[in-house]
DNA sequence: TTGCCTGACCTTTTT
DNA sequence: GGTCAGGCAA
């Protein structure tokens, strides 16, 4: 978009290329304000240009915080306000970040440790595993990321459906059990998982002594960002920062909201005005970024929804070409074709960076990736966290970690015998032990291994890595690159891996330079960055921070990466039932909607082409299975689409509209193998042979009942849908006729 | 204590 | 297709 006419002696450049409703929205008073913007609606202009306002108002830049989805959108918007004089002084990051931020300066009033460690999701797994096993070993069947999943839930405000089924007996205690005690191990630990990071900051502001008034008094602007993607615990820490009709921003869009299953309500940017206590609501509807043509047919798919609040986008643009919609046999093709087309686009002069591959599961990327590979098309896949979950990566931040946080016991666990220093499972329980009966860290206990009988290689080593910790740590003032190089260095770990026979693990000596590289241009872009800078940061990057500008490739990411972003030309891959909506959301009350939402997403990111694919099969784990096309293509208008379906050898042809509805049920196919299947009583008498109704798959025959009670599956052949699994207890399932 | 083999079991989206 | 637990030999 163009930049504003805005110097800082015209302010009136500030509102002048803005339309009647961005005006609106920019200079309405400092109070509570909504802007609802749709899709496309110049929502990051108005957001920056009402920080200039409210600066050129007379506010102090200091006082503005601004909280955005992704670091990066921080890292924009104090790029656009880089003409307002002490635009800089402006706080900007995420909720995450801004918790973090909190914490270390006034945690301490509520007893936390202001030099905490975050707690990423993979350490909070690993974590999770060692209570697991001391808890609920063997058969218990509580599994990691489940129980993950519950502990994020409670914390987040326990909406919707709890992802883990306690009731058998005795799984509460046990839940229960596990959630104290790994609750104790952070706190011993001094750790903090991301939830914590926001809980914790509204007790700092609602117990921390005086800790709210300052904030309240320093932050007299609070704008926010994708408000509809916020959780309860968000919005509760934006009411304890902003006084009843204080200055509170919100720019969000309902239709665009895709984070529910991460506790994000709706609700929070629906129920604004009873939150604040009043506010006014500004609604953007003029679209710059698509045609015509694709703004028509996302909005004939969001329009479908029933939970939303309707508003028409207006395109400023022409028509437009019609959106291509291609099917291809498997996913190979699927990929093939995508490579295909993209190559056209470069060849009529688009550059591989204005083109975005969009899909709903990162798994898809495989296809396309190597497709483009066979094509020597530039690509990129955005995955921002995905370095700094790399197993090499970890484990030289873990050293990090226990050079800033010697309590931090994950971390010591984790790289205690990596590279292998002889501190095998007997040497390291007994070390814990002794870290548990003296009530200190287990790095503690590691230091007088002896005393906990500890002989021989082990002890030696662990005198070793204790040395090298402390080496670290005795010039806290070194440049962060230089601290992670004597730790990959000292701890041999580089040496390891470059003497590996394994190829694969001498080639990740390179990301262990490109750790310390990373180090060093942040020690020279802010030189005072300390170590504890550096490793909050590793620890909160997000996706879209990997976003690449002018890289010169084609950019490949899931749709929730892609939220917020634009590109001339946009392949949403993978648009198959199953997929768009995704399987495992349909049975969940508002699933679907919140897939076409999400939908809808992929397909707005486009500015002028836009084309769909899909595949009618794809090899999963469980072998070759049969696709549909999604069902939200059946929304789209003939008029503004071109289908693309070279007869496929199974299927059938594909076109708009509603699936052809099936006047003659489908018999129950037969059961293969066993002579006479004994058909199953259960519970309330569902049987094999039943039809029945689904909300969504709609008729279908129950082929198969297994599990009992809580967990009992059923097996439906849908007219349309194909053979799906669904756990009885969600799936609105009725038996009819 | 380590290295290596085999079989079981999942796979949505992410700060 | 990838991870992970468990078993077994050196």
């Amino acid at each position: 978009m163009a930049s504003a006419a805005y110097t800082p002696g015209n302010p009136s450049g500030l509102v002048a290329d803005l339309n009647e409703a961005q005006r609106a929205a920019v200079t309405a008073p400092p109070g509570p304000l909504r802007v609802v913007a749709g899709a496309g609606t110049g929502k990051t202009r108005v957001l920056t240009r009402r920080v200039a306002w409210l600066v050129h108002q007379g506010a102090a830049p200091w006082s503005v915080l601004a909280i955005t989805f992704t670091n990066k959108a921080a890292r924009v918007l104090k790029e656009r306000l880089g003409a307002l004089p002490g635009g800089e002084s402006v706080y900007a990051g995420t909720f995450h970040g801004f918790g973090a931020w909190l914490l270390r300066r006034h945690g301490d009033t509520i007893g936390i440790d202001t030099r905490f460690t975050i707690l990423d999701r993979d350490d909070q797994h690993r974590l999770l595993k060692l209570i697991l096993d001391e808890l609920a070993p063997g058969e218990g069947r509580l599994r990691v990321p489940a129980v993950a999943a519950q502990l994020s839930w409670l914390k987040n405000g326990s909406s919707g459906r709890a992802p883990l089924a306690l009731d058998r007996s005795g799984m509460e205690d046990v839940f229960e059990a596990i959630a104290t005690r790994y609750a104790e191990r952070l706190r011993a630990a001094s750790l903090l998982d991301f939830d914590d990071l926001l809980l914790e900051s509204v007790r700092v502001l609602v117990e921390g002594a005086g800790v709210g008034d300052v904030l309240r008094d320093r932050f007299r602007h609070v704008l926010v960002d994708e408000y509809q993607d916020t959780n309860r615990v968000q919005r509760d820490l934006l009411l304890q920062l902003v006084p009843p009709g204080g200055s509170l921003t919100v720019v969000g869009d309902p239709d665009q909201s895709i984070y529910r299953w991460r506790g994000a309500t709706i609700g929070n940017i629906l129920a604004f005005e009873e939150d604040l206590g009043g506010g006014n609501t500004v609604v953007l509807e003029r679209n710059y970024r698509s045609t015509g043509r694709i703004l028509s047919c996302a909005e004939a798919v969001i329009a479908k929804n029933t939970e939303r609040h309707a508003k028409r986008l207006v395109t400023s643009k022409d028509e437009g070409t019609p959106v291509e919609v291609h099917r291809a046999g498997d996913a190979d093709e699927e990929g093939r074709l995508v490579a295909a087309r993209i190559r056209r686009w470069v060849e009529a002069g688009r550059r591989p960076d204005d083109i975005a591959v969009i899909y709903r599961v990162n798994a898809a990327s495989r296809a396309i990736e190597l497709a483009l590979r066979e094509r020597s098309l530039p690509y990129r896949v955005v995955a921002g966290t995905e370095f700094f979950q790399r197993r090499e990566v970890k484990d030289l931040l873990a050293y990090a970690r226990l050079v800033e946080n010697p309590a931090d016991d994950v971390s010591f666990l984790r790289i205690a015998n990596v590279p292998r220093r002889g501190v095998g499972d007997t040497s390291l329980a007994k070390i814990r032990q002794r870290a548990f009966d003296q009530g200190v860290p287990i790095a503690e206990a590691a230091r007088e291994a002896a005393t906990a009988g500890v002989s021989g290689k082990a002890l030696k080593g662990l005198r070793e890595l204790s040395q090298l910790l402390d080496r670290a740590r005795a010039q806290p003032r070194r440049p962060v690159a230089a601290i992670l190089a004597l730790l990959a260095e000292g701890s041999g770990y580089k040496a390891m891996l470059e003497t590996s026979h394994d190829e694969l693990e001498r080639s990740r000596v390179e990301n262990v330079d490109e750790l310390v590289a990373f180090a060093r241009q942040l020690d020279e872009r802010e030189p005072d960055v300390e170590l504890s800078t550096f490793l909050e940061r590793a620890a909160l990057v997000s996706e879209q921070d990997d976003v690449e500008e002018d890289g010169g490739r084609v950019q490949l990411m899931s749709a929730h990466a892609a939220k917020g972003l634009e590109f001339p030309c946009v392949v949403v891959a993978g648009a198959e039932d199953g997929w768009f909506p995704h399987v495992r959301s349909v049975d969940e009350p508002g699933g679907i909607e919140e897939e076409r939402r999400l939908f809808y997403v992929a397909m707005t990111r486009a500015e002028d082409e836009l084309v769909l694919t899909f595949s009618s099969s794809r090899a999963t784990y469980r072998g070759f299975e049969r696709r549909l096309p999604s069902p939200f293509l059946g929304d789209l208008p003939p008029a503004d689409i071109e289908v693309h379906d070279r007869a496929p050898s199974w299927g059938g042809a594909w076109s708009p509209g509603p699936r052809p509805a099936f006047s003659t049920p489908v018999a129950p196919p037969p059961v293969s193998g066993v002579e006479g299947e004994v058909v199953r009583e259960v519970g309330s008498a569902w049987t094999v042979g039943d039809r029945v109704q689904h909300p969504y798959f709609g008729e279908g025959v129950l082929f198969d009942v297994g599990g009992r009670g809580e967990d009992t599956r059923v097996t439906v052949d849908f007219v349309g849908h194909g053979r799906r699994q669904l756990l009885l207890r969600h799936a609105r399932l009725e038996r009819i006729r």
